[in-house]
DNA sequence: ATCTCACATTAGAACCGTTCCAAATCGAGA
DNA sequence: TCTCGATTTGGAACGGTTCTAATGTGAGAT
C-alpha cells in the first residue's frame, strides 16, 4: 500500500519522502475536506516531528501536481479535496461538515448558453442539514 | 436619496449614523463584490476619518440585519454582496472579478431528490473568462 | 436646555491562517 | 564517500479579521 502511494506520488512528478508520504497517506484518502491545520494535527499523530511549514509546502505541491484540489467553500480557511473529478459540495450548516455530491445526481442546464461568460468549470454549492441516517 | 438610505437602515433595525450611512451608500449599491478592505478604501475617499474597525463592525451588522450577504467564493477573504435575492456567481479567473448570474438563467434539477441531504439553499459557482463585450 | 446612559466609534493589540526566509539536513547520483 | 540540489525546519513576517478598552455621541428623560 505504501508502495502504491509512492508510485502515485512519483507518477505525478512528486519526489517521495517520508514527510510527503505521511501527508499523502491521510490527505489523499480522506473524505473529510480537512483544513491545512487539520492535516497537520492528524499527520503529527503518526509523524510527530513533522513541521507545519512542511505540511503547507506539501499540500501546495500536491495541488500544483494535480493530486489535490483546494476549495474555498467556507469563511476563514481553505480545505483540501483529493477527489479531483467533477463533483458538487454540500455544507452541513449545523456541523460545518462538507460532503461530496456526485456529479450525476444534480443536473444543471443552460450553463453553455450563458450570455457573456465562457464557463470552463462550475459546481453547485449546497447548504442545509444532513438528514439523520435512518437506523438499519 | 440619503433619506431613503436612512429609512432602509432603520427599517432593518440599524440605528443610523454618519459612518453607517457612508458605508451603506457604497456597499448597498455596488455590484463589485468588495472585500472589507476595499469597502474601507472606497468609503475613506469620501469619509477619510472613518476607522477600519468601524467598517468591519458595520459590515457585520449589515449582514446580521439582512442587508448584506457574505460570500466565501475566493481564497483569502470574504466578499460582501448587497443582492440578497437568490442568484448564482461567476468568477472571472483572469481578473478575479465576481459577477452575479440571475437565478433564472441557469436551471438546477434534482436537488430536492438528493438522498440524505436537506438542502435549504444552493447556488451555482462558475469559473471561466468573461467574454469580451462585442463592440456596438 | 441639560443630563445621562446606552450605544457607536476609535486606535491599536491580538489572533489566526498562511507564506516567507535562511539555516540545517537529507539523499541520489557521481 | 562526496557533492550538490532538493527537502525540511523553526521562527519571523504577513494579511485579513476580531477584540479590547477608552472615548465620543445622540436620543430620550427630566
Amino acid at each position: 500500500m505504501a508502495q502504491k502511494l509512492m508510485a502515485l506520488l512519483s507518477g505525478h512528478g512528486v519526489q517521495p519522502s517520508a514527510q510527503r508520504a505521511a501527508v499523502a497517506k491521510y490527505v489523499l484518502a480522506t473524505d473529510e475536506h480537512p483544513t491545512a491545520d487539520r492535516v497537520f494535527s492528524v499527520v503529527r499523530e503518526s509523524f510527530p516531528w513533522i513541521s507545519r511549514a512542511t505540511v503547507y509546502n506539501t499540500l501546495n505541491l500536491f495541488v500544483e501536481k494535480g493530486l489535490l484540489r483546494q476549495q474555498a467553500l467556507t469563511q476563514g480557511s481553505v480545505v483540501y479535496d483529493p477527489n479531483t473529478a467533477r463533483h458538487h459540495h454540500f455544507i452541513d450548516e449545523t456541523t460545518g461538515a462538507i460532503h461530496d455530491v456526485p456529479w450525476e445526481s444534480v443536473e444543471v442546464c443552460n450553463i453553455e448558453a450563458l450570455e457573456g461568460f465562457d464557463v470552463t468549470d462550475y459546481q453547485v454549492v449546497m447548504r442545509g442539514r444532513k438528514r439523520r441516517r435512518r437506523r438499519s
